[in-house]
DNA sequence: GTATATGCAAAAGCTTTGCGGGTTC
DNA sequence: GAACCCGCAAAGCTTTTGCATATAC
């Protein structure tokens, strides 16, 4: 039983195949999928409907096993949940790269409270671009890019 | 000509009627107005068509005349553009309270150069509730809030 | 056995786009 | 005067939903 699994059993959700295949797609990606990823990963080894897809991961972000974000190009993506951490988007390549800072999460906590405010959570999304003094390539037209 | 009109010429960004008033609009505003939102707020005085708001306001995202936000709801919201400040949303009632701080700025920075990065924008979004040793009470259904 | 999840297909947003006519600089 | 922008309406996507059937516990 996998992790994530496993905290679907916690939370009283049941597990089914179409919940299985989902969750075990998200557990083997490194990147950030949308839904239609989600979807198009999981049918190439079972059947399920996209409407189905769309309730499971719902349903499995209400009860904090899953992680949506939303980077530039306004479509919901999704990790597994976890301990905090941060999305550093290359701005030419779209490439996402994570970073866990602990000195990051406590400012934002002591930030909050000077407000008045008990941090629930945070998503923190930095656009930036490779810092490098020779000649710099695009490497990817800039459409299709997340910013 | 107000600050967002001159960025506008600065950028060569034509000024037409419909484009001030949406500047009008988002300089008027202390929220963030969803798209339609600006498009109601500015069809009170002004006639202009929903698809003419969108393609006004992705330009002018596009010329760094304004910044688009994205909360919980998934819904594309606008402000002017500006130095980098941070959002924290209100669990209970959705409200947004603006944050400015120069120690989170230059943590963000010096995080992302550690990483070989220069940072371009960044968007922080943190969800809090009131921090209070009374009872709490909820002051919103859970379905329309802004996570 | 019962409550809950799924599949299917339709519908409900939100956003983009093609085109002819109008406006800005 | 040339380039660009707007209104309108249609189309494109993503996401949600109703209903009958199937499944987990």
């Amino acid at each position: 039983m996998s992790r994530l699994e496993d905290l679907c059993q916690q939370r009283g959700v049941k597990l089914t195949r179409p919940r299985r295949a989902v969750l075990q797609v998200l557990e083997e990606s490194n990147d950030h999928p949308t839904v239609s990823d989600i979807h198009r990963r999981v049918t190439q080894k079972h059947h399920i409907a996209l409407g189905t897809t769309y309730r499971i991961l719902n349903r499995l972000t209400a009860e904090g096993v899953l992680r949506r974000c939303v980077f530039g190009d306004d479509k919901a993506r999704y990790e597994p949940a976890g301990s905090p951490h941060y999305h550093l988007i290359d701005h030419d390549t779209g490439a996402i790269v994570e970073v866990s800072d602990d000195r990051l999460t406590a400012l934002l906590k002591q930030l909050v409270r000077g407000l008045g405010y008990r941090m629930i959570a945070c998503h923190v999304e930095i656009i930036g671009e490779i810092e490098d003094n020779s000649v710099r390539i695009r490497r990817r037209p800039r459409g299709n890019m997340v910013t």
